[in-house]
DNA sequence: CCAAAAGTGTTATCGCTACACCCATGA
DNA sequence: TCATGGGTGTAGCGATAACACTTTTGG
Protein backbone atom coordinates (compact mmCIF):
# COMPACT_ATOMS: atom_id res chain seq x y z
CA UNK A 1 0.00 0.00 0.00
CA UNK A 2 1.25 2.94 -1.21
CA UNK A 3 1.62 6.44 1.38
CA UNK A 4 -0.72 8.60 -0.56
CA UNK A 5 0.88 11.88 -1.41
CA UNK A 6 -1.52 14.38 0.08
CA UNK A 7 -2.41 14.79 3.72
CA UNK A 8 -6.09 13.89 3.48
CA UNK A 9 -6.24 12.25 7.49
CA UNK A 10 -4.00 14.07 9.23
CA UNK A 11 -4.34 17.81 8.31
CA UNK A 12 -3.86 18.95 11.73
CA UNK A 13 -0.57 17.83 11.82
CA UNK A 14 2.47 19.86 10.76
CA UNK A 15 5.65 17.87 8.49
CA UNK A 16 9.23 18.29 9.96
CA UNK A 17 12.08 17.84 8.33
CA UNK A 18 13.68 14.42 9.46
CA UNK A 19 17.25 13.67 8.89
CA UNK A 20 20.08 10.88 10.04
CA UNK A 21 23.38 11.36 10.88
CA UNK A 22 25.85 9.04 11.69
CA UNK A 23 28.72 8.19 14.42
CA UNK A 24 31.56 6.41 12.74
CA UNK A 25 33.84 4.97 15.04
CA UNK A 26 37.27 3.16 14.21
CA UNK A 27 39.98 1.94 15.70
CA UNK A 28 43.94 2.13 15.00
CA UNK A 29 46.97 0.46 16.62
CA UNK A 30 45.53 1.54 20.10
CA UNK A 31 43.26 4.69 19.87
CA UNK A 32 39.45 4.44 19.16
CA UNK A 33 39.46 7.09 15.91
CA UNK A 34 36.02 9.15 15.06
CA UNK A 35 35.10 10.01 10.90
CA UNK A 36 34.13 13.53 10.59
CA UNK A 37 33.27 15.75 7.75
CA UNK A 38 33.31 19.59 6.25
CA UNK A 39 29.60 20.17 5.91
CA UNK A 40 29.40 21.21 2.13
CA UNK A 41 25.94 23.13 2.61
CA UNK A 42 24.60 26.23 4.59
CA UNK A 43 24.28 27.36 7.37
CA UNK A 44 27.85 26.13 8.75
CA UNK A 45 29.50 25.54 5.43
CA UNK A 46 32.93 24.28 6.18
CA UNK A 47 32.33 23.32 9.93
CA UNK A 48 32.75 20.22 11.07
CA UNK A 49 30.26 17.48 11.86
CA UNK A 50 29.19 13.90 11.15
CA UNK A 51 28.03 12.61 7.79
CA UNK A 52 23.99 12.85 7.50
CA UNK A 53 21.86 13.23 4.76
CA UNK A 54 17.63 14.27 4.62
CA UNK A 55 15.77 11.53 4.90
CA UNK A 56 13.63 10.58 1.13
CA UNK A 57 10.58 10.76 1.09
CA UNK A 58 10.49 6.80 0.16
CA UNK A 59 13.37 5.69 2.32
CA UNK A 60 12.93 4.73 6.26
CA UNK A 61 15.91 6.29 8.79
CA UNK A 62 17.69 3.04 8.67
CA UNK A 63 17.68 2.71 5.14
CA UNK A 64 18.96 6.82 5.07
CA UNK A 65 21.71 6.14 7.14
CA UNK A 66 22.80 2.57 4.91
CA UNK A 67 22.61 5.15 2.29
CA UNK A 68 24.69 7.96 3.78
CA UNK A 69 27.52 5.47 4.68
CA UNK A 70 27.31 4.08 1.09
CA UNK A 71 28.28 7.20 -0.21
CA UNK A 72 30.61 8.82 2.20
CA UNK A 73 32.72 5.73 2.96
CA UNK A 74 32.14 2.96 0.09
CA UNK A 75 31.30 0.74 2.33
CA UNK A 76 28.53 -1.96 2.62
CA UNK A 77 27.50 -4.52 5.39
CA UNK A 78 28.90 -1.55 8.16
CA UNK A 79 27.53 -2.43 11.72
CA UNK A 80 25.13 0.28 12.24
CA UNK A 81 23.26 0.89 15.55
CA UNK A 82 20.46 3.37 16.31
CA UNK A 83 21.66 5.86 19.11
CA UNK A 84 18.26 8.55 19.63
CA UNK A 85 16.61 10.42 18.16
CA UNK A 86 17.58 14.47 18.12
CA UNK A 87 14.55 16.51 18.28
CA UNK A 88 14.48 19.83 20.75
CA UNK A 89 13.01 22.30 18.21
CA UNK A 90 15.50 24.38 18.05
CA UNK A 91 18.81 22.37 17.43
CA UNK A 92 19.13 23.53 13.63
CA UNK A 93 18.76 27.05 13.35
CA UNK A 94 18.76 26.58 9.73
CA UNK A 95 14.47 25.06 9.73
CA UNK A 96 12.78 22.68 12.27
CA UNK A 97 14.71 19.71 11.82
CA UNK A 98 14.39 16.07 13.70
CA UNK A 99 17.95 13.94 13.53
CA UNK A 100 17.71 10.17 13.99
CA UNK A 101 21.58 9.35 14.76
CA UNK A 102 22.97 5.99 14.14
CA UNK A 103 26.45 4.98 15.31
CA UNK A 104 28.52 2.58 13.35
CA UNK A 105 32.08 0.85 13.59
CA UNK A 106 34.06 0.29 10.82
CA UNK A 107 37.37 -1.60 10.07
CA UNK A 108 40.57 0.36 9.76
CA UNK A 109 42.04 -2.20 7.77
CA UNK A 110 42.86 -1.10 4.10
CA UNK A 111 41.80 1.18 1.87
CA UNK A 112 38.92 2.32 4.27
CA UNK A 113 40.92 5.00 5.90
CA UNK A 114 42.51 6.17 2.59
CA UNK A 115 39.67 6.10 0.82
CA UNK A 116 37.79 8.20 3.23
CA UNK A 117 40.00 10.70 3.96
CA UNK A 118 40.05 12.19 0.28
CA UNK A 119 37.03 15.09 -0.34
CA UNK A 120 36.58 17.23 3.13
CA UNK A 121 36.99 14.07 5.45
CA UNK A 122 39.27 13.18 8.43
CA UNK A 123 39.46 10.46 11.63
CA UNK A 124 39.97 12.27 14.78
CA UNK A 125 41.83 10.87 17.89
CA UNK A 126 39.03 11.02 20.52
CA UNK A 127 40.94 12.93 22.76
CA UNK A 128 41.02 15.82 19.50
CA UNK A 129 37.52 16.43 18.47
CA UNK A 130 37.11 19.57 17.18
CA UNK A 131 33.71 21.60 18.38
CA UNK A 132 31.28 20.56 15.86
CA UNK A 133 28.20 22.19 14.21
CA UNK A 134 24.84 21.72 15.98
CA UNK A 135 24.57 19.08 18.83
CA UNK A 136 27.24 16.80 16.81
CA UNK A 137 29.18 16.82 19.91
CA UNK A 138 26.05 15.89 22.22
CA UNK A 139 25.77 12.75 19.89
CA UNK A 140 29.36 11.83 20.16
CA UNK A 141 29.47 11.50 23.52
CA UNK A 142 26.38 9.56 23.82
CA UNK A 143 27.32 7.50 20.59
CA UNK A 144 30.24 6.51 23.03
CA UNK A 145 28.29 6.08 26.13
CA UNK A 146 26.50 3.71 24.22
CA UNK A 147 29.53 1.71 22.68
CA UNK A 148 30.92 1.38 26.48
CA UNK A 149 27.46 -0.03 27.50
CA UNK A 150 26.71 -2.28 24.84
CA UNK A 151 30.64 -3.46 24.32
CA UNK A 152 29.84 -5.30 27.63
CA UNK A 153 27.37 -7.36 26.51
CA UNK A 154 27.37 -8.20 22.88
CA UNK A 155 30.53 -8.90 20.86
CA UNK A 156 30.14 -5.27 19.22
CA UNK A 157 34.13 -4.46 19.36
CA UNK A 158 34.96 -7.27 16.91
CA UNK A 159 33.39 -4.89 14.17
CA UNK A 160 36.14 -2.49 14.85
CA UNK A 161 39.15 -4.96 14.02
CA UNK A 162 40.00 -6.67 10.55
CA UNK A 163 39.09 -9.66 9.85
CA UNK A 164 42.17 -11.32 11.80
CA UNK A 165 43.65 -10.07 14.64
CA UNK A 166 45.80 -11.03 17.73
CA UNK A 167 44.29 -11.31 21.22
CA UNK A 168 46.69 -8.60 21.99
CA UNK A 169 44.78 -6.30 19.62
CA UNK A 170 41.54 -7.14 20.78
CA UNK A 171 42.52 -6.44 24.01
CA UNK A 172 43.93 -2.85 23.51
CA UNK A 173 40.40 -2.97 21.13
CA UNK A 174 38.42 -2.83 24.65
CA UNK A 175 41.01 -1.12 26.71
CA UNK A 176 40.55 1.98 24.68
CA UNK A 177 36.71 1.57 24.47
CA UNK A 178 36.99 1.02 28.46
CA UNK A 179 39.72 3.62 29.08
CA UNK A 180 41.39 1.20 31.57
CA UNK A 181 43.80 -1.66 31.81
CA UNK A 182 43.26 -4.41 31.77
CA UNK A 183 44.72 -7.83 32.70
CA UNK A 184 46.23 -9.90 29.89
CA UNK A 185 46.32 -13.18 31.52
CA UNK A 186 42.50 -12.79 32.81
CA UNK A 187 41.57 -11.18 29.57
CA UNK A 188 42.58 -14.29 27.52
CA UNK A 189 41.13 -16.62 29.21
CA UNK A 190 37.87 -15.17 29.30
CA UNK A 191 37.59 -14.48 25.68
CA UNK A 192 39.07 -17.73 24.79
CA UNK A 193 36.04 -19.46 26.80
CA UNK A 194 33.46 -18.48 25.26
CA UNK A 195 34.20 -20.29 22.16
CA UNK A 196 34.54 -17.22 19.91
CA UNK A 197 37.57 -16.87 18.62
CA UNK A 198 39.06 -19.37 16.02
CA UNK A 199 43.14 -19.80 15.94
CA UNK A 200 44.53 -19.63 13.18
CA UNK A 201 47.55 -20.90 12.33
CA UNK A 202 49.29 -17.56 10.95
CA UNK A 203 51.32 -14.99 13.60
CA UNK A 204 51.07 -11.48 13.22
CA UNK A 205 54.63 -10.14 13.82
CA UNK A 206 54.04 -6.44 13.52
CA UNK A 207 53.66 -5.99 17.12
CA UNK A 208 56.87 -7.86 18.23
CA UNK A 209 59.78 -10.29 17.36
CA UNK A 210 58.04 -13.42 18.86
CA UNK A 211 54.73 -12.80 17.21
CA UNK A 212 51.21 -13.18 18.21
CA UNK A 213 48.68 -15.55 16.89
CA UNK A 214 45.96 -14.46 14.57
CA UNK A 215 42.22 -15.43 15.81
CA UNK A 216 39.15 -14.97 13.54
CA UNK A 217 35.41 -14.13 14.80
CA UNK A 218 33.19 -17.03 14.81
CA UNK A 219 29.75 -15.74 14.11
CA UNK A 220 28.22 -19.16 13.92
CA UNK A 221 29.07 -20.07 17.66
CA UNK A 222 27.94 -16.36 18.08
CA UNK A 223 24.37 -17.35 16.80
CA UNK A 224 24.54 -20.46 18.65
CA UNK A 225 25.27 -18.80 22.31
CA UNK A 226 22.25 -15.86 21.86
CA UNK A 227 20.17 -18.47 20.36
CA UNK A 228 20.73 -21.04 23.55
CA UNK A 229 20.28 -17.78 25.59
CA UNK A 230 23.59 -17.39 26.81
CA UNK A 231 25.05 -14.51 27.76
CA UNK A 232 28.18 -12.36 26.15
CA UNK A 233 29.45 -10.68 28.68
CA UNK A 234 32.99 -9.26 29.28
CA UNK B 1 17.57 31.64 18.22
CA UNK B 2 13.71 30.89 16.66
CA UNK B 3 13.86 27.99 13.37
CA UNK B 4 12.79 29.92 10.56
CA UNK B 5 9.14 29.01 9.12
CA UNK B 6 10.50 28.70 5.56
CA UNK B 7 12.41 26.54 4.82
CA UNK B 8 15.24 28.57 2.81
CA UNK B 9 18.17 26.47 3.57
CA UNK B 10 17.14 22.42 3.24
CA UNK B 11 14.65 23.43 0.04
CA UNK B 12 15.30 20.04 -1.43
CA UNK B 13 14.38 17.91 1.49
CA UNK B 14 10.95 16.96 1.81
CA UNK B 15 9.35 17.35 5.07
CA UNK B 16 7.22 14.25 6.81
CA UNK B 17 4.40 13.99 9.52
CA UNK B 18 6.54 13.17 12.96
CA UNK B 19 4.13 11.30 15.79
CA UNK B 20 5.06 10.01 19.27
CA UNK B 21 4.00 6.92 20.25
CA UNK B 22 3.44 5.54 24.03
CA UNK B 23 3.73 1.97 25.52
CA UNK B 24 2.08 2.23 28.76
CA UNK B 25 3.02 0.07 31.28
CA UNK B 26 0.91 -1.02 34.97
CA UNK B 27 1.57 -3.79 37.09
CA UNK B 28 -1.62 -5.40 39.31
CA UNK B 29 -0.75 -7.54 42.26
CA UNK B 30 1.30 -9.98 40.10
CA UNK B 31 1.17 -9.35 35.90
CA UNK B 32 1.76 -6.64 33.85
CA UNK B 33 -0.54 -4.52 32.33
CA UNK B 34 -0.60 -2.73 29.04
CA UNK B 35 -3.20 0.48 28.76
CA UNK B 36 -4.11 0.52 25.15
CA UNK B 37 -6.62 2.96 23.71
CA UNK B 38 -9.81 3.02 21.22
CA UNK B 39 -8.37 5.23 18.19
CA UNK B 40 -10.83 8.92 17.41
CA UNK B 41 -9.53 9.20 14.61
CA UNK B 42 -9.51 8.25 11.15
CA UNK B 43 -8.09 6.13 9.63
CA UNK B 44 -9.09 3.12 11.76
CA UNK B 45 -11.33 5.17 13.57
CA UNK B 46 -12.21 2.57 16.95
CA UNK B 47 -9.29 0.29 16.51
CA UNK B 48 -6.96 -0.70 19.50
CA UNK B 49 -3.95 1.17 19.91
CA UNK B 50 -1.36 2.32 21.93
CA UNK B 51 -1.97 6.32 22.77
CA UNK B 52 -0.21 8.77 20.64
CA UNK B 53 -0.27 12.20 19.19
CA UNK B 54 1.57 14.40 16.53
CA UNK B 55 4.40 16.46 17.62
CA UNK B 56 3.67 20.01 17.08
CA UNK B 57 5.87 22.34 15.40
CA UNK B 58 7.50 24.08 18.72
CA UNK B 59 7.90 21.04 21.40
CA UNK B 60 10.32 17.58 21.32
CA UNK B 61 9.49 14.38 20.73
CA UNK B 62 9.58 13.55 24.31
CA UNK B 63 7.78 17.29 25.35
CA UNK B 64 5.50 15.38 23.18
CA UNK B 65 5.03 12.05 24.81
CA UNK B 66 5.10 13.47 27.90
CA UNK B 67 1.98 15.98 26.75
CA UNK B 68 0.05 12.59 25.69
CA UNK B 69 0.87 11.04 28.83
CA UNK B 70 -0.56 13.78 31.30
CA UNK B 71 -3.39 14.36 28.31
CA UNK B 72 -4.89 11.02 28.80
CA UNK B 73 -3.65 9.44 32.05
CA UNK B 74 -3.92 13.36 34.38
CA UNK B 75 -0.08 11.75 35.60
CA UNK B 76 3.01 14.04 35.51
CA UNK B 77 6.54 12.81 36.35
CA UNK B 78 6.10 9.60 35.25
CA UNK B 79 9.20 7.26 33.89
CA UNK B 80 9.37 7.67 30.56
CA UNK B 81 12.32 6.57 28.35
CA UNK B 82 12.55 6.52 24.42
CA UNK B 83 12.41 3.09 22.56
CA UNK B 84 12.84 3.65 19.05
CA UNK B 85 12.12 5.51 15.83
CA UNK B 86 9.96 3.65 13.79
CA UNK B 87 10.11 4.74 9.79
CA UNK B 88 9.25 2.35 7.33
CA UNK B 89 7.47 4.62 4.37
CA UNK B 90 4.31 2.53 4.21
CA UNK B 91 3.73 1.86 8.04
CA UNK B 92 0.98 4.39 8.12
CA UNK B 93 -1.63 3.68 4.96
CA UNK B 94 -3.01 6.94 6.02
CA UNK B 95 0.12 9.32 5.31
CA UNK B 96 4.33 9.27 5.47
CA UNK B 97 4.03 9.24 8.91
CA UNK B 98 7.30 8.20 11.07
CA UNK B 99 6.66 7.56 15.20
CA UNK B 100 9.39 7.69 17.83
CA UNK B 101 7.69 5.16 20.86
CA UNK B 102 8.28 5.87 24.18
CA UNK B 103 7.36 3.54 26.86
CA UNK B 104 5.72 4.97 29.84
CA UNK B 105 5.73 2.91 33.39
CA UNK B 106 3.53 3.84 35.80
CA UNK B 107 1.92 2.87 39.52
CA UNK B 108 -1.15 1.30 39.24
CA UNK B 109 -2.03 2.14 43.15
CA UNK B 110 -5.08 4.40 43.32
CA UNK B 111 -6.97 6.39 40.43
CA UNK B 112 -4.61 6.41 38.28
CA UNK B 113 -6.42 2.98 37.42
CA UNK B 114 -9.96 4.12 37.29
CA UNK B 115 -9.60 7.73 36.26
CA UNK B 116 -7.83 5.88 32.86
CA UNK B 117 -10.53 3.47 32.86
CA UNK B 118 -13.12 6.26 31.62
CA UNK B 119 -12.99 7.27 28.21
CA UNK B 120 -12.01 4.48 25.59
CA UNK B 121 -9.27 3.08 27.75
CA UNK B 122 -8.59 -0.18 29.18
CA UNK B 123 -5.96 -1.90 30.70
CA UNK B 124 -4.88 -5.45 29.08
CA UNK B 125 -3.31 -8.32 31.13
CA UNK B 126 -0.36 -9.16 28.72
CA UNK B 127 -1.80 -12.47 27.79
CA UNK B 128 -4.78 -10.86 26.12
CA UNK B 129 -3.74 -8.02 23.68
CA UNK B 130 -6.05 -7.58 21.16
CA UNK B 131 -4.47 -7.05 17.47
CA UNK B 132 -3.34 -3.40 17.25
CA UNK B 133 -3.43 -1.02 14.48
CA UNK B 134 -0.52 -0.56 12.17
CA UNK B 135 2.31 -1.65 13.43
CA UNK B 136 1.56 -1.08 17.30
CA UNK B 137 1.65 -5.00 18.26
CA UNK B 138 5.53 -4.50 17.18
CA UNK B 139 6.43 -1.57 19.74
CA UNK B 140 4.58 -3.44 22.19
CA UNK B 141 6.65 -6.64 21.90
CA UNK B 142 9.52 -4.16 21.85
CA UNK B 143 8.74 -2.38 24.64
CA UNK B 144 8.68 -5.14 26.35
CA UNK B 145 12.03 -6.83 25.32
CA UNK B 146 13.79 -3.25 26.28
CA UNK B 147 11.83 -3.32 29.56
CA UNK B 148 13.26 -6.59 30.80
CA UNK B 149 16.94 -6.12 29.36
CA UNK B 150 16.71 -2.81 30.82
CA UNK B 151 15.43 -4.34 34.61
CA UNK B 152 18.25 -6.07 34.73
CA UNK B 153 20.27 -3.29 35.13
CA UNK B 154 18.44 -0.88 36.24
CA UNK B 155 15.94 -0.35 39.13
CA UNK B 156 13.35 0.28 36.49
CA UNK B 157 11.02 -1.82 38.09
CA UNK B 158 10.68 0.01 41.45
CA UNK B 159 8.53 3.04 38.67
CA UNK B 160 6.06 0.47 38.60
CA UNK B 161 5.06 -0.44 42.62
CA UNK B 162 3.33 2.20 44.62
CA UNK B 163 6.03 4.08 46.95
CA UNK B 164 5.19 1.83 49.86
CA UNK B 165 5.67 -1.99 49.44
CA UNK B 166 6.94 -5.49 50.49
CA UNK B 167 9.39 -7.76 49.12
CA UNK B 168 6.95 -10.28 48.03
CA UNK B 169 5.29 -7.84 45.60
CA UNK B 170 8.72 -6.59 44.52
CA UNK B 171 9.70 -10.00 43.56
CA UNK B 172 6.10 -10.93 42.25
CA UNK B 173 6.98 -7.70 40.15
CA UNK B 174 10.42 -9.10 38.95
CA UNK B 175 8.75 -12.67 38.24
CA UNK B 176 6.10 -11.38 35.74
CA UNK B 177 9.06 -9.16 34.08
CA UNK B 178 11.27 -12.07 33.92
CA UNK B 179 8.35 -14.84 32.99
CA UNK B 180 10.02 -17.20 35.56
CA UNK B 181 10.42 -18.29 39.23
CA UNK B 182 12.55 -16.69 41.95
CA UNK B 183 14.33 -18.09 45.17
CA UNK B 184 12.37 -15.67 47.70
CA UNK B 185 15.55 -15.89 50.19
CA UNK B 186 18.34 -15.37 47.61
CA UNK B 187 15.67 -12.42 45.63
CA UNK B 188 15.72 -10.55 49.35
CA UNK B 189 19.15 -11.09 50.12
CA UNK B 190 20.52 -9.76 47.13
CA UNK B 191 17.62 -6.86 46.72
CA UNK B 192 18.62 -5.90 50.45
CA UNK B 193 22.44 -6.08 49.88
CA UNK B 194 22.06 -3.39 47.60
CA UNK B 195 20.77 -1.12 50.29
CA UNK B 196 18.84 0.77 47.77
CA UNK B 197 15.35 -0.36 50.62
CA UNK B 198 14.68 1.80 53.20
CA UNK B 199 12.31 -1.03 56.20
CA UNK B 200 9.94 1.08 57.64
CA UNK B 201 7.73 0.06 60.41
CA UNK B 202 4.39 -0.55 59.07
CA UNK B 203 3.60 -4.11 57.65
CA UNK B 204 0.72 -4.66 54.57
CA UNK B 205 -1.68 -7.39 56.05
CA UNK B 206 -3.37 -7.55 52.74
CA UNK B 207 -1.38 -10.30 51.31
CA UNK B 208 -1.02 -12.34 54.63
CA UNK B 209 -2.44 -12.91 58.15
CA UNK B 210 1.03 -12.51 59.26
CA UNK B 211 1.71 -9.11 57.34
CA UNK B 212 4.75 -8.31 55.53
CA UNK B 213 7.13 -4.99 56.32
CA UNK B 214 6.51 -2.30 53.80
CA UNK B 215 10.19 -0.65 51.94
CA UNK B 216 10.75 2.66 50.19
CA UNK B 217 13.18 2.87 47.34
CA UNK B 218 16.08 5.40 48.19
CA UNK B 219 17.03 7.10 45.23
CA UNK B 220 19.47 9.00 47.15
CA UNK B 221 21.87 5.70 47.77
CA UNK B 222 21.35 4.99 43.92
CA UNK B 223 22.38 8.27 43.11
CA UNK B 224 25.40 7.51 45.15
CA UNK B 225 25.65 4.02 43.90
CA UNK B 226 25.63 5.62 39.68
CA UNK B 227 28.09 8.38 40.36
CA UNK B 228 30.47 5.88 42.27
CA UNK B 229 30.27 3.27 39.29
CA UNK B 230 28.83 0.68 40.70
CA UNK B 231 26.12 -1.15 38.81
CA UNK B 232 22.67 -2.46 39.42
CA UNK B 233 22.42 -6.00 38.43
CA UNK B 234 19.87 -8.01 39.58
C1' DC C 1 72.70 -12.20 24.46
C1' DC C 2 69.28 -9.07 25.44
C1' DA C 3 65.12 -6.41 24.95
C1' DA C 4 60.27 -6.70 24.18
C1' DA C 5 56.09 -8.68 23.72
C1' DA C 6 53.53 -13.35 23.85
C1' DG C 7 52.04 -16.98 26.24
C1' DT C 8 50.73 -19.82 30.40
C1' DG C 9 48.56 -21.75 35.84
C1' DT C 10 47.41 -21.42 40.62
C1' DT C 11 45.31 -19.62 44.59
C1' DA C 12 42.07 -16.84 47.41
C1' DT C 13 37.88 -14.63 47.45
C1' DC C 14 33.26 -13.48 46.30
C1' DG C 15 28.83 -14.02 44.69
C1' DC C 16 25.39 -17.11 43.24
C1' DT C 17 22.46 -21.17 43.81
C1' DA C 18 20.04 -24.47 46.11
C1' DC C 19 17.68 -25.84 49.85
C1' DA C 20 14.39 -26.49 54.87
C1' DC C 21 12.72 -24.80 58.92
C1' DC C 22 10.45 -21.51 62.26
C1' DC C 23 7.30 -17.33 62.87
C1' DA C 24 3.11 -14.58 63.24
C1' DT C 25 -1.57 -14.23 62.60
C1' DG C 26 -6.72 -14.47 61.49
C1' DA C 27 -10.20 -17.43 61.00
C1' DT D 1 -5.11 -25.18 66.01
C1' DC D 2 -4.13 -24.85 61.56
C1' DA D 3 -3.47 -22.93 57.11
C1' DT D 4 -1.09 -19.31 54.84
C1' DG D 5 2.37 -16.57 53.50
C1' DG D 6 6.66 -14.06 55.76
C1' DG D 7 11.11 -14.36 57.30
C1' DT D 8 15.93 -16.39 58.01
C1' DG D 9 21.05 -19.18 57.34
C1' DT D 10 24.33 -22.22 55.33
C1' DA D 11 27.11 -25.04 52.45
C1' DG D 12 28.90 -26.01 47.77
C1' DC D 13 30.27 -24.39 43.52
C1' DG D 14 31.75 -21.60 39.79
C1' DA D 15 33.52 -17.28 38.29
C1' DT D 16 36.59 -13.56 39.02
C1' DA D 17 40.83 -11.22 40.37
C1' DA D 18 45.42 -11.07 41.62
C1' DC D 19 49.81 -12.36 40.64
C1' DA D 20 55.28 -14.08 38.22
C1' DC D 21 57.78 -16.75 35.29
C1' DT D 22 59.06 -18.86 30.70
C1' DT D 23 59.23 -18.51 25.56
C1' DT D 24 60.40 -16.65 21.12
C1' DT D 25 63.05 -14.03 18.08
C1' DG D 26 65.15 -9.88 15.65
C1' DG D 27 68.71 -6.96 16.26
Amino acid sequence: MEPPQDNRFYQHAKPILVAVDCIIFGFNQSTLQLLLFKRKIDPFLGAWSVIGSFVKENESTSAAAIRVLQEHTGLENIFLDPLALYSDPERDPGARVISQAYFALIHLEDEALNKVETHQAHWFDFKDIPPLMLDHNVMVQDALAKLRTKARYSPIGFELLPEKFTIPQLQLLYEAIYQKELDRRNFRKKILSMGLLDKLEEKDKSGSRKGAYLYQFNADNYQKMVKEGVDFIL
